[in-house]
DNA sequence: TATTTTTGTTTATTTTATAAACTTGTTTAC
DNA sequence: GTAAACAAGTTTATAAAATAAACAAAAATA
């Protein structure tokens, strides 16, 4: 009846990174805060999630001097973002 | 850019709660346990903060001699689910 | 060189979800 | 008629999660 819900993904904050991620080739922890409007210390977090799941890539770099870090969906992500939002049709009226 | 997810509809028995009685009158407590799968405890507990919302009406009488409680959705519970799954495209890729 | 900025991480607190234990009353079996 | 099992929930305790506050390390700036 009630497809499951990916646990993971039923969070609001992981859920918008996962939804810029996707369209996007990658994105940096700076573009990710000013987009989702987190606090740096909750976006570490669940982008640490994300990535122990699997669901996305993180690169440790520089940009310039400064330390940067570049976040990258991975197909197993981009499968349980498409799946999360199928499951979420079978709660619809 | 990313529409608030309503966090009393972000949970996944609320939400088959509300997805249940969306369509329908009324339910009973044993309808709604059977349909979501749910425990006892926590159906009653997620009742109790749809009904504190305002988001569902709960009416407690007897079918033979047992005790029965009877759920229904309100007006307010209707719009915010609406809203909810309106809120939803904005992570849509 | 002291202070402020940048870019994050780690730890601590609060909130939430869930499960286990309890309550009240009713049947049914002995 | 009383003990055991069942029904329908509720309450409380535990586990998990989300979030915020504090910390760190290096870099820029005054």
């Amino acid at each position: 009846m009630f497809e499951p819900l990916d646990p993971l993904l039923h969070n609001q904050l992981r859920l918008q990174i996962m939804s810029l991620l996707i369209g996007i080739e990658n994105a940096e922890f700076g573009f990710l805060l000013d987009e989702t409007g987190s606090t740096r210390g909750n976006l570490s977090v669940q982008l640490n999630k994300l990535k122990e799941a699997g669901y996305i890539e993180i690169e440790k770099g520089y940009k310039g001097n400064y330390p940067n870090t570049k976040c990258s969906i991975s197909a197993l992500g981009r499968n349980a973002f498409s799946t999360y939002f199928e499951a979420l049709k079978s709660y619809k009226p």
